[in-house]
DNA sequence: TTGTGAAAGTTATAACTTTCACAAGCGAAT
DNA sequence: ATTCGCTTGTGAAAGTTATAACTTTCACAA
């Protein structure tokens, strides 16, 4: 693989996630080569794209015959930052984080949620799946101590900001917010992705309407 | 607004869902004038961007003052197709599918959640919101009694796809895929819009990991 | 050993996107 | 009416991405 990095943009990323999904697919049905043009139909993409997107990485295959499927996994894996444990804790236990705790690809990302907070005394000291709920006012003391990086945000809208104000900036670098406040790219140097689950039916309303046109 | 539907990109129909959510939250701020600089720094895009993507759709402000929120509101509306209500059902009312039913900007996007489905008979006749929950057995004479379009997919991967082949094609037109079961984005003449929770985590990743770099 | 088929790797180009910079125009104030 | 400040709208240039077409290389079999 190819050391210097150079900028890659989301959409890149985002295919290489798509990759990777398919990968792990077609791994566990146990074939060990795949060729581009399979990648190609499972995921919608030309095979010339994802050749494309392979090479620039320096992620090679084996002509006439495919790519390894353990071998780029693991490349890609590497690329997007999967190969190391990433600690992070969940605020909001409600309906989305348990989902999201749940969720069977998420362990492959290497994301290990050490705890969830909840200011609904009924939900703490339950677990979801290995993950124990504690109490949100215990957030600041927990991430200080356990050096947490970060943070899932699922809480109602009306909580949102008032919790983001007040995560220290000295520990915490990412959040993933899951609640439909917009909330700015970078924070107190805090890196925020924001996730709005209404923006992919919006986008299917747009494809419905585009195809009954 | 323009009439002659030019080939739009899902990049920019991405940015229109931003700039909706932007929309939204200015206005219950009680403002009704918006500067494209505004919405810039709010979705952290360039104010360029934003007044070629308008403009491209025919969408025009006041020069020296800004846009119309609730004009800018109704015409990306309508681009997207917000502006009529789709009946949509549910398959799987478990923690991801309460959580979208419940999510606060779905209704906004016109989407009516009419019914629900599951097979946990523990769950069979309760309520989410307003979305009454039916047994699955049930649903394919549902589809085709309310000539259901949309389709949302929050089952087990174990469940998903007995139950996409057992959809009726007929009534079907679109199905958002949130198991992270792989499907093609077209089958049977059904279009298929996956979301993988996962994928945004493996973003953010990939993110933290070029900050350190 | 050599020939062949298949799929990877590469290159050139077309298509699309973003950005910049500035002209145009609105509205308020004088 | 005129000026001034402000922000939109846009054309051209720069940058980026996707695609098709082409070349290379591998593995296997004859």
């Amino acid at each position: 693989m190819k050391n210097f990095q150079e900028k890659i943009s989301e959409v890149v990323i985002r295919r290489l996630t798509d990759y990777l999904r398919c990968l792990n697919y077609v791994k566990q049905e146990g074939k060990t080569l795949i060729k581009s043009s399979n990648i190609s139909t499972k995921c919608g993409l030309k095979s010339s794209i994802i050749r494309k997107d392979l090479a620039r990485f320096g992620v090679y295959g084996i002509k006439g015959k495919g790519y390894d499927i353990d071998e780029l996994i693991k490349q890609i894996g590497k690329i997007l930052g999967l190969d190391k444990t990433k600690n992070v804790v969940l605020i909001g236990a409600g309906n989305l984080g348990t989902a999201i705790i749940k969720y069977p690809r998420i362990k492959n990302a290497n994301f290990n949620f050490i705890a969830a907070f909840d200011n609904n005394s009924d939900k703490i000291g339950k677990m979801i799946n290995d993950t124990q709920i504690y109490s949100i006012d215990k957030i600041n003391k927990f991430i200080k101590k356990n050096k947490i990086e970060i943070v899932l945000l699922t809480v109602p809208v009306s909580e949102t900001m008032k919790i983001v104000d007040s995560l220290d900036s000295k520990f915490v670098k990412g959040i993933l917010n899951f609640t439909s406040v917009i909330l700015p790219p970078k924070k107190n140097n805090i890196f925020i992705h924001n996730i709005d689950l209404a923006k992919e039916l919006e986008v299917l309303s747009y494809c419905m309407k585009k195809c009954t046109l």
